[in-house]
DNA sequence: ATGGACCCTGGAGCCACTACAGAGTCAACG
DNA sequence: CGTTGACTCTGTAGTGGCTCCAGGGTCCAT
């Protein structure tokens, strides 16, 4: 409940934005512009706050830019129907999903190559590995 | 078994690698400059497929341009101790497990608010848990 | 000799920031 | 009222790892 309007040094505080993210958001129209103090100074209000709570919240969830600035669009109009939310979120869903086996089989082979053993690279299973995949106890190339 | 020297197209075709991208390498350092004929084309030879294979597969191992750069310059030094590779696969290693454990929460999340099923955004339980993490039936923003 | 597939270089563009230089502003303190 | 020091401004360039393009040149089979 802040009254007054606050610096783009308060907005990052409040929000955990960097500075220049914020400007840089403004820049590519995602953060609507606030009023200037006499100087020049950004000037924020509460409703930037939310905006960009909105935004940085949509950023952990590892939404796109572009994802983020439709969401934004939708919430702006509460009586539109929110099936595209639901896509989005069910399309980002399957990426995370795919990332994840990926990463895991990604692991596992990783957990495979390591404690290489032997002491020199011609006998290292991690260079052998690299080398042919598969494969240990290779020749280097 | 390339017993004559193959272009740039044949490279891209036996590793999976884009033609872009191989001169790419080229141009970083990462892959050796071949010959070139009389008309300035490269000519490449067998190293260079056992070479790009390697930064290949260590690509997608998920290891940066700088680590294959490393492991290469070990793979080649068949008598040098391997503890170098065994530490550049344990920290990639740990980098994957922490990536795998962040996606895992945001997949877990993701679905939480999957199947908003009011109908218009006003209710919509994504737009909700945007604007106010953790909680749903919000108002937007 | 010609056509079409292939290749060359240099430069720009992608994403989502981040870093920096050089200048200006603001508010508190003396 | 002046100074200090924290804060902010703009604009540009850089990051990683490619990818794409324009405008030209080469190669080889026919």
């Amino acid at each position: 409940m802040t009254l007054q309007p606050f610096n783009i040094g308060g907005l990052s505080r409040q929000t955990g934005v960097n500075i220049e993210t914020i400007r840089y958001y403004e820049k590519i129209g995602l953060l609507p512009p606030p009023t200037r103090s006499q100087g020049g100074f950004r000037q924020y209000e509460d409703r930037h706050l939310q905006w960009l709570r909105f935004i940085r919240r949509g950023r952990d969830l590892g939404f796109s830019i572009d994802s983020i600035r439709a969401l934004l669009t939708l919430a702006e109009r509460p009586d539109a129907p929110c099936e595209g939310a639901d896509r989005m979120v069910a399309l980002h869903l399957d990426e995370v999903e795919r990332k994840i086996a990926d990463l895991t089989l990604l692991r596992d082979e990783l957990r495979a190559m390591k404690n290489c053993c032997g002491q020199v690279v011609a006998q290292c299973q991690i260079i052998g590995s690299l080398t042919a995949p598969g494969a240990a106890q290779q020749d280097t190339i």
